[in-house]
DNA sequence: AATAAATAGTTTAAGCCTAAACTATTACGT
DNA sequence: ACGTAATAGTTTAGGCTTAAACTATTTATT
């Protein structure tokens, strides 16, 4: 019996394997993101989100509404009026209207945030290789299918628990 | 070939698996923590750092120091003061004096602090084992391990990478 | 057409988090 | 002992994020 289940006196783990694997996919996890947050704010002066807003509108040639971009990178929505705010003044995004809906528009990439995109993105491939280079490629795609696992299950179960209190 | 591996359009990836590898993991930290948040939220009306804090001191009997909570849990001093000081308001820990050091002191569970933490604990656990519950028990030892070596590769290389430049 | 309900997006208040500057204390080198 | 450097912790300014309340517009119902 280890540490981290022999810790937990008053309510013996079940699953105490589940427990560690969670510690340390948030490690692993906090580590990358720090380094990547590190690397953009070091090299091109920006943040992760901003990042990461600008990775969605480049894989949409058409731009995305609001609540697009909200649903892919996972964020609320008015998280996203701040950030495309930001992106808007800095000149690499633009707000596009809608043709057949005056409440909604489109964000898109100017041809200046498609550029300066372009060379954030071949830097953040470089980090993002060198994190994951102490595994093999078979160990790669190995934890892409484990992950990919649990990814389907936690959405299919996403709401189901909420209704057992 | 699935949305992910195609939508680097203009920037072909010499090691796509890494960047769709990276985007899985984020994906399932946030489903988890997302799920996480909701039910300390909803169920404990607290936050993940709060609790995130307690457990660290429930593995600590004699408590610990700011600057050991702030290397554990992987955020700044700074922020740690914060939390502490809204745990401290709750009555869930307190600050004890380092009896050779006046500039240091040590943070400790207080006995109500220590029940609400096992409280939270057990129902923490079993959101965490629902979480992996689409693996198999050897499906969450290979995930373990393979986070394992990512672990240690992004220590090992922690800050080499800056010198390169 | 009139009303109600749903949708798109924004604003607000509050908490989390960081980097950098700061205070207080301790350790070290001479 | 004295001055410097290192360490422990806090404060500050600013960005990220959320939930909830809000405005404006569109859709559905009657």
């Amino acid at each position: 019996m280890d540490k981290e289940a022999r810790l937990h006196g008053t309510t013996p783990a079940e699953h105490p394997e589940a427990l560690r694997l969670w510690l340390r996919l948030l490690t692993c996890t906090q580590l990358i993101e720090t380094q990547v947050r590190s690397g953009l704010r070091d090299q091109f002066d920006t943040t992760l989100p901003r990042f990461d807003l600008l990775a969605q509108l480049e894989r949409a040639p058409d731009g995305l509404k609001m609540n697009e971009l909200s649903r892919r990178m996972m964020v609320t929505g008015g998280n996203i009026t701040g950030i495309t705010d930001q992106l808007v003044a800095e000149g690499l995004v633009e707000r596009v209207e809608v043709p057949g809906d005056r409440r909604a528009y489109r964000v898109k990439l100017t041809p200046k945030g498609r550029k300066q995109f372009s060379d954030m993105a071949h830097q953040h491939e470089g980090w993002i290789v060198e994190a994951f280079g102490g595994l093999t490629e078979k160990e790669i795609a190995t934890l892409h299918r484990l992950l990919g696992k649990v990814k389907e299950h936690a959405k299919s179960t996403m709401n189901t628990s909420a209704e057992a209190a």
